[in-house]
DNA sequence: CCAATAAACTGGTATATACCAAATAAAAAC
DNA sequence: GTTTTTATTTGGTATATACCAGTTTATTGG
C-alpha cells in the first residue's frame, strides 16, 4: 500500500510520490489559491530525497500548472485556469470586465518605431511606416499572466500615448477613434520564453509558454493593429468556435 | 570576445553558451532536419562542463522547438513547424492530403465504452450511451507528433471499428456514414503530459505539451464526435480567423 | 517607534558521481 | 552469411554538495 507498490509493476521515481502528495493537497484544498508551498529543501528533508529531486518535483508540478514560481519568493498555488474564447473577443475587454480576476495592467514601454519587413507584411502597409509600439504585462491579482506587445498604425490612431494604456486598448480604439475591431487572425503555439520574458513574468528561462499572435481588422477590412500575447502556459486555454468551409 | 564578456554586463550561465551554439547549428543548416544532436556526455566534455549542465541546455533547445528527443535514442533536429488551421478543418483531411509530411497513424487502442458523465455533457447524449473509443498516434516521417482520443456515438456509427483506422476518420463518417463535420467547439490549452502520454510521444514524463480538445457538430445542429489531441507543442501552431460577435 | 543592519531562507546554477534500462553497435558463435 | 551474445552508448533518475543573489525576517542601534 506504499506509494511504492511492488504489486503494480514498475518501480516509480521517488519525484512521483512528491508530485502526487502536492497535487492532492492542492486539489483537496488543504493548499489554497496563492498559498505558499513547502519550498525545495524542506520537501527533501520530509521526503528524505535529496533537494535537486524536489526542485524535479515542484518544476513537474509547476508545469501541470497546479503551481506557479515567484522567483526567490517561493513557489504558490496556481488560481483557476481562465478561458479565453477568440472567436469572441479579439481583445480582453472581456478580461477587465471582471472585477474578481483582480486584473491590473504596468506599462513596461512605450516607443514609436518603423515598420520592419515582418510587421509592414503583417499589416498591410510600407515598410518604414511609423507604429506605436507598447508593451504591458498584465496581472491576475498582482501574479503575473501574460505580457501583451501591441504595434498599432500611428497615422490611424494620433496621440495614442497621450492616453491611457492601463485599459483595454480595443476599447480605446473603439471609442476614442472610431475604429472598433471586426475580425482577427490568430496563431496561438507553445514556445519556450527568452530571457527578458521569463523575467517579465518571474519564471525560469527557457520555461514554456504560450503565444498568441493576433492581426486585427477594422470594419473596412484592412489590419490596423497587431499583437503579440505571451502567456504564462498553465493560467489559460483557448477556445473558439470554427465552421467548416474547406 | 568570448562567450562570457564581462563587458556585457551580467555574466552569462553556462548552459547559456552551448544553448547558443546548438541554435546557431541548427539554424545555419549545420545540423539537418532529424540530425542527431551531440549526446549529453559528448557535449559535456566538448565544453567543459558537466553531464548534468549539458542536459539542463539539451532540455531548452528542446523546448524551443529546435530539436527532439527521441528517447534513448538521442536527440534529433526538429523539421518546421506545422499550422494547423483550426477555423478551416476541425479534422486531419488537410494533414492526410500532404504528402510530403509523411503521415502515418498507428492505433493504439480501440474498445466500446459508456459514456461518463463528463462525455455526455460534451456529446448532450443519456450517461451510459454507448461509445465508439479510439486512440491513435500521428507521427510525420515516423518520428511522433500527436495522440488522438476520439469518442463517437455508436448508435450514429454503426460497425465503425469494421472500418480501417488508419485514415481520418472524418473522411470516413462523411463518406461511409454521410455525416459530414458541420463545425465544432475547440479548446486549446498548454499541459503537462502524463505518463502514458509522454510513452506515446516518446517524451520525458511532465514535458508540457498541447491539448487540443474538439466536439464535431454535424449539420444538424448536434454533436456525434469528441476528440482530444495531445500535440508536442514544439510542432505545430494553431491559427484561425475569428469575427467579433461579443 | 523607526530605521539600519544582520541573519536566515529562497530558488538558480553548477559539479562530480552513480546506477538503471533501453537502444545500438560490435564481436563471437554457428 | 546469419544468428546469438556481448559491450558500448544513450537518456532518465538520483545524491550530496557548493556557491550565488535576491527576499524575507529578525535583530540591533539610534
Amino acid at each position: 500500500m506504499s506509494a511504492n507498490n511492488p504489486a503494480e509493476g514498475k518501480k516509480m521515481p521517488a519525484f512521483q510520490s512528491v508530485i502526487n502528495h502536492l497535487r492532492d493537497q492542492i486539489r483537496s484544498g488543504e493548499l489554497q489559491n496563492h498559498a505558499a508551498l513547502p519550498s525545495e529543501r524542506t520537501i527533501g528533508e520530509q521526503f528524505g530525497i535529496s533537494r535537486m529531486t524536489a526542485r524535479r518535483a515542484l518544476l513537474a508540478i509547476e508545469m501541470e500548472g497546479l503551481a506557479y514560481s515567484a522567483g526567490r519568493r517561493g513557489r504558490f498555488v496556481s488560481p483557476q485556469r481562465l478561458t479565453y474564447d477568440i472567436s469572441k473577443t479579439v481583445s480582453l475587454s472581456a478580461l477587465a470586465g471582471k472585477e474578481e480576476l483582480g486584473l491590473t495592467i504596468k506599462v513596461v514601454s512605450k516607443q514609436m518605431i518603423a515598420a520592419d519587413a515582418a510587421l509592414s507584411a503583417k499589416l498591410t502597409i510600407a515598410e518604414g511606416e511609423a507604429l506605436y509600439k507598447y508593451t504591458r504585462v498584465f496581472l491576475l491579482k498582482s501574479h503575473p499572466a501574460f505580457i501583451e506587445e501591441e504595434y498599432a498604425i500611428a497615422r490611424v490612431f494620433p496621440n495614442l500615448f497621450d492616453h491611457n494604456l492601463q485599459q483595454s486598448t480595443t476599447v480605446l480604439m473603439e471609442q476614442v477613434y472610431n475604429m472598433p475591431p471586426h475580425s482577427g487572425d490568430i496563431t496561438i503555439r507553445m514556445r519556450a520564453l527568452n530571457e527578458k520574458e521569463a523575467g517579465l513574468l518571474s519564471l525560469p528561462t527557457y520555461h514554456a509558454g504560450i503565444e498568441l499572435e493576433q492581426v486585427i481588422y477594422g470594419s473596412d477590412g484592412k489590419p490596423f493593429c497587431f499583437g503579440r500575447q505571451i502567456w504564462r502556459g498553465e493560467l489559460a486555454e483557448f477556445s473558439a468556435h470554427a465552421i467548416v468551409t474547406g
